[in-house]
DNA sequence: GGTAATTTGTCCGTATGTATA
DNA sequence: ATATACATACGGACAAATTAC
């Protein structure tokens, strides 16, 4: 079926007003005919006109005042589509299902290989967690290393018996709070060592994720190094524009 | 009778049964009682009714569907983890320096290939627009396919003289404004044809980006795909969380 | 799995309130 | 103060979607 939404009346009413908007039958400060002159040329009530007229208007593109009329308003500024909203979740959301399998769990310090993979500083001491995610019996969804900051170690005695994200448990644990996470995705070959846990070839692609997990005094309290196999994962994540914050 | 001027019904009404239900009156998951009984019991119309209804369902207190009624829809999200603010202008940032070489700008049919790496139905009808973005003299940043909806196909012509992000064209020239993007990032083999655009080998990692643009009216506006040589690219990005934003 | 009933969604016409040029 | 244009409000009707039988 067609998928278009073209029928309803005031829909297609705001899709005309829209486009004579942009052509420029309205330009920007001019007044669009009353509510009355557009029931008449539309030959819909004015309920449909107002609905229309609403559309318009929670897309910013004309404000209605008493008296004055309905008027074009000029169009925010390009730049500024600052206030988009996404769920954390979005990110974390292939953490849920699959459980971690931990292979190793020692102190480690950064060496330029590392530095190069985490961003951290050479010489600098970390917890280093490495496992794999599986889920069920079938190949693990991913490799995972975890670089936490010794300043939060204890953690790790946790992370057996824990599923999901791990920043919350710090957050917990050290009443820090985490506001900001920085990720990094590349697409790389598989590793060697990475190709025997995962069971793929060498050489073949995979989507490596780095994030990195600052605390409000700036400081990094966790970094995290995920490599999926390409076959077995998609990162998907969805923004949505919040509304009515535009104007001003 | 100096009635207070801001004393609508529609906002007494949505006022109470704000209260009520953060009060527990009506739980999450909950039905509220059904239009024509919330006539009744305010003593108000419909339509004033229907306002009511509307300014909750605009903060996400509840929701509303055919048949199933007026449900109260959990909070985003208990722990406050749900609202968190990036620019979009991260998630475009790559696309600002490079510029777009056009190979081909042509009227596609979505054929199940197509649907697979576009999402699109199979059988819709898009303009095709298919390049790459390089930087000066070196081989290419990433190759690029936009597919626009056949509604905006106008601004093909002026692809070529622009650079940077194409969707707020779309928004200036026919006044829509895009609300939601949804991203998917995938390791990739590169394949034989893209191989020769990018000057890679046959096989190699690759970045597969896929965005998909809606409008406000839930329609899709535009789907690219870029592909990045796992040498070339790093997609990063920051989120910080927002303040005071959970209660409510 | 098809049908009926229920609930929201859309649309109409009309009337009155309210802010403002 | 007045007229005008949007804002709120009423009542009725049918369509569309979905649940329940």
């Amino acid at each position: 079926m067609t998928v278009t939404p073209a029928d309803h009346r005031y829909l297609q009413v705001a899709r005309t007003l829209r486009k004579e908007i942009v052509d420029g039958v309205y330009p920007v400060g001019s007044q669009l005919p009353t509510e009355q002159q557009l029931c008449e040329r539309f030959e819909v009530s004015r309920y449909t006109v107002r609905e229309a007229l609403r559309r318009l208007r929670d897309d910013n593109l004309v404000a209605s005042r008493p008296r004055a009329g309905t008027l074009v308003v000029p169009r925010p500024e390009t730049n500024s589509y600052a206030q988009d909203v996404m769920s954390i979740n979005d990110l974390l959301a292939f953490a849920s299902g699959a459980q971690l399998t931990i292979e190793s769990n020692a102190m480690v310090v950064i060496d330029e290989h590392l530095r190069e993979r985490t961003g951290l500083s050479v010489g600098t001491e970390w917890l280093a967690v490495r496992g794999y995610r599986a889920d069920g019996t079938a190949a693990p969804v991913c490799a995972t290393e975890y670089y936490i900051n010794r300043a939060f170690a204890a953690v790790g005695r946790l992370l057996q018996r824990h599923s999901g994200p791990i920043f919350p448990l710090i957050e917990d644990l050290f009443g820090v709070s985490i506001v900001e996470v920085r990720q990094e995705i590349a697409a790389v070959p598989v590793t060697s060592e990475l190709a025997e846990v995962l069971r793929v070839e060498v050489g073949s692609a995979a989507l490596e994720m780095q994030r990195t997990y600052k605390t409000s005094d700036g400081e990094v309290a966790q970094v995290t190094v995920n490599t999926h196999p390409s076959s077995r994962y998609r990162h998907s994540m969805t923004m949505r524009r919040v509304k009515g914050q535009a104007g001003q």
